[in-house]
DNA sequence: TTATGTATACTGACTAGTCGGTACAGTAAT
DNA sequence: ATTACTGTACCGACTAGTCAGTATACATAA
């Protein structure tokens, strides 16, 4: 079968992106991968010249299936309801959402990984992942800030700051989850920041918010 | 100065504990290390028989340095406030005043590092981290607790949870203050932390909060 | 139908260099 | 004498990366 070289390709990068995840960049040696893979060194870097173009096209893969996935959220959440600050709830409600289904230990995120081995990879890679995480502001962050001035907030916010939060609360949470073992964490702290927006805009009154246990 | 070997000791961790934030504990070899901290092949072996020792160490050391820290600042929070939820209060704005003052890129924090490395350690090493971060947990969760108790908040929550998610902002903050090249992100991040327990707590009435710019 | 050509996909042995770790002879301060 | 080093030479294991060659699919054309 040496037809489609792509499904072996994204084989690679699936093998690949499990093993740093578990044991870094640097801690995942070509060998290991080809194990995983179950492919031979010669057809690794038949697909990847260098083992940093591996690290490239890891981020690019992540950077693009982050951003989908942003897109897919914000359309349906656009559909769902119609005023801003409702959507971003729902928004955040559909993360929630995929987060409590979530079984796996400590799935991580690669931006954070990488972020991490920073020192290792040429300006052109972390680039990458600052766009990445700039896509998410630009797209999170507009529309709280439409929903800032719908509804004046009880306290001095903006936009993008609130934005740069949940991405932050997302990055931490999924760090707890992995020293912890625990993957609800991701949800339990995701919905922790929803209610900080909730109170934030003055959704909350009474009691009508059914936290966890 | 063959005297004091604990000072060599420490200096070993020092420049250990840089190249490791910057390039990950597998992507730092022993050789960088010792440029770094300026000592010989042998001086490092003579203090660590093994690079799994340097891990264990540094672990211990930040395990050791952060504990100090929320012992610190929980004894002078206690001592400027007698209600709970006000000792939490300044409790972490204590925090968010040091990292104001902070002006290092992205320091970042090594149970992070380790955490995205995890593979690579034995269990003694990961418990260790999980050691320390269920202290957190404990000291701050069980102040954010009796504050509930006391504090009827308007939202469902309990002190562990809301313990955590500090921890949480306090992680994807370093993450994203990395990706961004601004420091400034860690201290914006925690201060939103406090917005929220300032809301759930109904600590904000009218506009006596002066947030951000 | 069969031979030929060509691009893609893949194999696995090989190489040059780096890694953590060892050995050990010597130095310097207490 | 003991502790804390320096310095260098060395080892085997592992590292990323190379390369000559093989297999498959599909096109062209005799």
């Amino acid at each position: 079968m040496p037809r489609d070289g792509q499904i072996t390709k994204q084989n690679i990068l699936d093998a690949a992106e499990k093993a740093v995840l578990e044991r870094g960049f640097a801690g995942t040696s070509v060998d290991e991968i080809l194990e995983r893979a179950s492919i031979s060194r010669g057809t690794f870097f038949y697909h990847f010249p260098t083992k940093d173009d591996l690290a490239r096209a890891l981020i690019h893969r992540h950077a693009a299936t982050d951003r989908e996935m942003v897109e897919r959220f914000m359309e349906r959440a656009e559909r769902l309801a119609r005023d801003p600050l409702q959507q971003v709830l729902v928004f955040i409600g559909l993360y929630i959402e995929v987060l409590e289904e979530m079984e796996d230990l400590a799935p991580g995120c690669l931006f954070a990984s990488f972020s991490y081995e920073a020192g290792l990879f040429d300006e052109e890679t972390k680039a990458m992942i600052q766009e990445a995480v700039d896509h998410w502001r630009d797209r999170v962050g507009t529309k709280l800030q439409r929903a800032i001035e719908r509804h004046p907030p009880r306290i001095a916010v903006n936009g993008e700051t609130l934005a740069d939060l949940a991405y932050s609360v997302f990055e931490g949470a999924m760090i707890m989850a992995r020293v912890r073992k625990d993957p609800r964490i991701m949800a339990e702290h995701l919905s922790q920041y929803r209610n900080y927006l909730e109170l934030a805009f003055g959704v909350v009154e009474g009691a009508e918010v059914s936290g966890g246990d």
